[in-house]
DNA sequence: CTCATATCTCTAGTGACTTGAGAGTTTAGC
DNA sequence: GCTAAACTCTCAAGTCACTAGAGATATGAG
């Protein structure tokens, strides 16, 4: 007997949001009241939570629809679940690693920079000439990849 | 003269990516042949690659602009242009964080589940339970923070 | 001149949502 | 019971930074 809001504050989603897994076929579709606003169950509940939870893991709605799917079915073997999990580790390790250099890179061009003229700035003198990198990009424009915007 | 697979190459661009950079403004319109395809100088070149550098970097491209134009004009103090290069260092080190979260879940996650069927699987377990969680991931939803899909 | 390769424009698709308009529903207080 | 505020509804379109594909045209090496 969940109104979608509730369900929203309790998970930190957006209705929206819920109701585009419902759309996209990751939440059931509710019971609805005579007006025709959805209410929910606890079980709505545990899997938007569990949804929510994967998505703060970095877990793709493509593994999170798999995984529910094995959860449904509690006769699979475990291993399927955690190979998903360990993918997912390594994928996490490999974008800690690149952030690293990252971060490297750019506190050395903050520090640097003290004032001055645009004309000899060091962050823009680094990011326009690559030989001024201390780490490596080598594999720019690979597939599996994506740089994500933060500023 | 630089043909645009030529640019490119050299910058580990899609060609795609390339023209899409000149239609939302960020590269200047090249000269054409008399047949319709695109030069390029090597200008164009440098400013392909402080745009793809920057990017590798995680800045979005509506910081990329403005930093282009801060570069346009070297009389602008170099502190704006540090400025953001700061906020990027920022969120950087923010991302990094949550990602070392991440990481000690999901390497938990992965070492407890030796075996067994989905049902008394610990990988579903923790993902449903936000209670077995070690790490706090308290404000969910905020603003600012994309989670990223890796699976 | 031929022909493989490169380039052209244009449209649509991706993922994971977010935003907004405009209308209807529920609920708390009186 | 009534009203007003808060919530919810559907549907469409927008976001970011590209990516993919179709079908036509251009270029350059041999």
């Amino acid at each position: 007997m969940l109104a979608i809001g509730t369900l929203a504050k309790k998970t930190g989603t957006k209705v929206q949001t819920i109701r585009y897994y419902e759309q996209i076929g990751l939440m059931n579709t509710p019971g609805r009241t005579a007006g025709g606003q959805r209410r929910y169950e606890v079980d709505d509940l545990d899997r938007l939570a569990f949804i929510r939870h994967s998505r703060q893991l970095g877990f793709s709605l493509d593994a999170i629809r798999e995984m529910l799917e094995l959860a449904d079915n509690p006769q699979y073997p475990c291993e399927e679940v955690n190979q998903i999990a360990a993918r997912q580790l390594a994928e996490v390790e490999n974008r800690i690693d690149r952030l690293m250099s990252l971060k490297t890179e750019l506190s050395r061009m903050v520090t640097q920079c003290q004032g001055g003229h645009v004309a000899d700035c060091r962050v823009l003198k680094v990011l326009r000439d690559h030989s001024e990198c201390l780490t490596e990009h080598g594999q720019s424009g690979q597939a599996g990849f994506n740089i994500h915007p933060l500023v």
